[in-house]
DNA sequence: TATGAATGAGGTTTCATTCAT
DNA sequence: AATGAATGAAACCTCATTCAT
């Protein structure tokens, strides 16, 4: 989302596009490709771990491509990352912003898109799994990701609450401090996923099922 | 043997012990000394990006020593995370085992000892650091900390809650199948400090409380 | 094709060749030249008192080269014996299968063509140098050499000694079951040579004659 | 023979040497123990390949020892080669230099000998094998047993064959210059061993009797 | 005298990066 | 723009040697 998909809305334009748009474009594509690659790669064994050959040979060109692309391996890492921005943000701002509905209902429906989103999304753990890997390495990343999620998806919780409690819809209480108290489930089911999912799965259903019946129920007015 | 020990006078202390018995209590607090450098180390930077020589510099040895203690690399890494179990878990079986303390109490007492040792523990953030950079490389390790305290974390939360509803202090409801969803802010939190404790602190003891009272509330009897 | 080939005037040389065909044989080329320093460096040092380093030092390439086109040390070394299979055996076989010379006249040349080949042949002197030396180390190059030079060398020389005691031209005895011991002389300088060289040279045309001579009396008629 | 066993033939003594002699004694053992292993390790391994700590393991004494009785791995190394001399070279010198016996005799019991003493004695072999391998290393060892046993077996059979000659008993020639070329088949046997015992063992009864064939028809008088 | 832990130089190997083609 | 051989710094590991006990 965060790159649409321009190009491939006009196919029949392309050959008419002349060679230097076509060669742009062209550009483009094996620089996804490699940032692909190698998102695969580094998420699969870390920073340090991951050869810029096997980038190379996953995105399916030769040795030396992915350094002509990005200056050095440390700058291919920060590309990738920059461009993995998770799920469009906005939509949910302006989706759960306004409305007449309950804030139950809000929750609900903002809790399953959270999951749906993040934890049956095995590209956010890698994700996950790759900033608490290499946060130390790189703050400014971690800083990035927090003020471009984490900040907005805690506002976007604060009001939501807020109005709740005006609404008279649930309580008050602590948890206004702290907003993000209500998904930690939900951060608990995409670090399941990271560590056990091979050996203990974990079914998402039935854990977002009893996130929402403890969260709705300890937000309710008594 | 090969030293007769000539200073008797202190028959409870370390000048009696001969020179073999000394000799191996120094192995032994060499060993230690390079384990914990180790950790220092693999936790600050990853396996792969964790040179053997700065361990030996951090542990204050030689450059070889390590290797000397360790075959290679990766068995000091193994050891490493063998060592560190975490705080004792038995004990806190026998804690909350039997007890006729309400079950609010309980979970009061259970909730803020996690905190103690874990939110509040460099060394517990840094282990679950290193198991979720490294878990990947060496899915054993994984398994044995599940086995080790998941496992044992969730039996125990889980009859904990089911005395509670069979005492009729706590509702029943879909957490009995995911007693793990009420330590998810905990987790959480854990999680905040590993990524943002730098620029965006987590005051703990506002979590903890928020965390008490959504939990509390949430799974209060209606 | 990269490169438009402007010297098209010597259809049949290099030049003709397009960048694909000429970068392999380069490559062909360097392999040998590798090959070839690292002949000399084991025979002069050993496998083990060998150094990549100086293999690489030797070709005239990086330090890391060696390793890009050999796996390992020891893949190199056991590539260099594979590469220096000596002397075309076959043609001596079919030279001295069928003829009509007295049996003295072809053991004269056999014998002057074996010191040709490898008493005067340093080559020869060093490759028995590493299969002495390292022979342990790799029991199934012993055996490659066994059967590709010394049973063919047995056999040619024992159908060539039957064939004279057949004809009448040398007396039947207990040398046929150990052909050998007709060329054990040959084999003597060879191993002066590789041990005395520099400081008692050994004269090997007139240790040849001597040699011819007790052989072709030992064998003569009596 | 080279170390006379001069201190074991008076065992009751050894408790009323004083504890200077005894310790002395005690020196020389364990340096003998020392040399005997490290003879077996180089013999095995070459020089370079030779870990100190393992001949220190095989001799039964701690690692550091070695390095104590022996200044450095040259060091040893070099002791090693000192104290093999062969079986003792003057003995055959005295019993070849006069007598009444036919050279025909002579030349028998010399070769038989030189069989028992070299070709069926593996550390001959090994002796060759170090001397071959590790020749260039130390070019004044090579001249060490040059001296001592090739120099003295070149004369002692030069005079024994120019005797033969002066009393009829065997022809001139040109094997006069070079009389190790009747001893070449003794070292073909030694090489033999040496590459091809385990696959391809010799029958060294056999062989001897196809080297005296060989070579006492090629001395004959016509 | 003997031990074996400790040292650190030096070897093999890996791999990010460069560059001729 | 793309290739892949070539480079060389740096990592892991070995092991001869030292030295406190």
């Amino acid at each position: 989302m965060s790159k649409p998909p321009l190009e491939t809305d006009q196919p029949a334009n392309a050959a008419t596009q002349d060679s230097a748009t076509r060669r742009r474009r062209d550009r483009d594509v094996r620089e996804s490709e490699i940032l692909e690659a190698a998102f695969s790669e580094f998420a699969a064994h870390g920073y340090a771990a991951t050869r810029m050959e096997d980038v190379a040979r996953r995105a399916g060109v030769a040795k030396g491509l992915p350094n002509f692309y990005f200056a050095s391996k440390d700058a291919l890492f920060k590309a990738v990352l920059r461009r993995l921005i998770l799920p469009d943000w906005s939509a949910l701002e302006a989706r759960f912003g306004q409305s007449d509905r309950t804030t139950a209902d809000l929750l609900r429906e903002f809790v399953a898109l959270i999951y749906e989103r993040l934890v049956d999304n095995p590209r956010a753990h890698q994700l996950l799994r790759l900033l608490i890997a290499e946060g130390p390495r790189m703050p400014e990343l971690t800083e990035f990701y927090y003020a471009e999620f984490i900040e907005r998806a805690i506002a976007l919780l604060g009001s939501l609450l807020g109005r709740g409690v005006e609404r008279g819809e649930i309580r008050p209480g602590p948890y206004a401090r702290y907003p993000q108290v209500i998904m930690a489930p939900a951060l608990m089911a995409v670090l399941w996923n990271l560590l056990f999912a091979t050996e203990h799965p974990l079914d998402c259903a039935g854990f977002l099922e009893a996130h929402l019946d403890l969260v709705l129920n300890g937000l309710a007015v008594p």
